[in-house]
DNA sequence: CGACCGATTGACTATTTTCAAGTGGTGTGG
DNA sequence: CCACACCACTTGAAAATAGTCAATCGGTCG
């Protein structure tokens, strides 16, 4: 269950900057956060913030602190991890379409949420047409990301998955979010092998496997659930058709 | 090469009240359209009307009449297309976020294209908040169809994807396009073999081998490239596992 | 210490791809 | 009008790939 923190203080948001509301001068978002009843939402680890189907009317999300997995899944329990939230992302925007959720988000670490009321953003719309374009421009960049998944599962092969996942994993926001209040050189990516399968239509053993090979080949190293790329361009060689990592 | 057809007239456009404007009041589109420099392009079956990766800047589309397809591609030339676009979609948006275009489309069929420069429509959406609203509602549902189709392609086998494909094409927006203009019954769906496998992430033989099994067992028949369903009971229960599709 | 749980590994199986040959329809030129 | 080429599609056999099932490992926590 979530726990209710606080409530909203855009001014002094941590991710103010990286929100939708990153363009506004601050006293645009005095003037509009009078009427604007957001709260800040605690999740633990595992807990779901809303499940696909769920009626999206109500209230759109920013994440605040932690990871979030967004997935779908089939009638028989398969499922397909869509993509992975950091802090400043918004979510859980269906509702702008008049729509259900079309999938569930699940807090991958423990969680800070920011829970934005559709009705009261509708207002701060109104007044700043820039959060729309700031809204556009993050649903079509949720697109873009969602179209390059589509060509990995549907082009590539395990090996290249994988490959590819783990590469773009060392330059990636993920990373830079575990690291950044953290001294620790080696931060522990939150995915179980059988997320990392779910992200890229594998199962867990063929996950593991190539994880092995990899390591022993030294291309890779893993401590603590955190891997680290040793040689790139040997995993590249051996993983990767035609430079397709 | 495409061939200019006209200058746009958005008031007698056929697609005007499927477009992002049909929410507009007549008067409110006569104001606006004085500056806008929209014109109507004819593309022959088989050009692109821009490439992955061009800059994206100055336009975004509106698709008149015909079907496009939009495809991404690895470096050694595999493909994945992304999705199927009918009449009234928008498309090569990627512009409103800054961006190249992240993809290729290309005509199906021959096609009306309406070219819509990016500097003019913001002119539009600052006068009218409510075309922002519309954009958004089609950039989500976008997105909510390719979050769709990457459930197919990492969680389902080979004959649940080609299984669901037929079955939700004969309920699609791209079946009513074809049979709109046409009094014939069996009409052709312009994609062939390859480019169904190039949708589902399959090979032509796989595609072909499952099409081939289902017209003996009579669960579909095929007519001039139009794939019609006999017994889609049949189809579902030899297909695919616990209703996926 | 023992239970538990995620990860690994092996052996086997199923699925899908690859490669290759053949079919059938269409359109062109003799 | 026929012969031929072309091209998409089909089919078969073999190979590669990924999945399934089962045993085991290894670390963590009570």
């Amino acid at each position: 269950m979530p726990h209710l923190k606080a409530k909203g203080h855009c001014l002094s948001c941590p991710v103010r900057n990286r929100s939708i509301f990153s363009d506004l001068p601050e006293e645009s978002l005095n003037l509009s956060i009078k009427n604007f009843h957001t709260s800040v939402l605690s999740y633990d680890s595992g807990e779901s913030i809303f499940l696909q189907g769920e009626n999206s009317s109500e209230s759109a999300y920013t994440l605040r602190k932690g990871l979030i997995k967004i997935t779908k899944s089939l009638p028989d329990g398969r499922v397909q991890i869509v993509r992975i939230l950091v802090a400043g992302d918004l979510f859980g925007f269906d509702g702008l379409a008049d729509e259900t959720y079309n999938h569930t988000a699940t807090a991958l670490t423990n969680c800070e949420v920011c829970r934005l009321p559709l009705a009261d953003l509708a207002e701060v719309r109104k007044n700043n047409p820039k959060v729309d374009s700031s809204i556009m421009s993050r649903l079509i960049k949720n697109l873009r990301q969602t179209e390059d998944m589509l060509l990995e599962l549907g082009a590539k092969k395990a090996s290249e998955k994988l490959a590819s996942f783990i590469l773009s994993l060392s330059q990636s926001d993920i990373r830079s979010e575990l690291n950044k209040n953290d001294e620790i050189q080696w931060v522990v990516l939150p995915l179980s092998r059988s997320e990392i399968g779910a992200l890229l239509g594998l199962t867990i053993e063929t996950v593991s496997r190539f994880l092995s090979d990899w390591k022993r080949r030294g291309f890779i190293k893993e401590s603590r659930g955190n891997i680290q790329i040793i040689d790139a361009d040997g995993l590249k060689a051996a993983a990767c058709l035609d430079g397709s990592c």
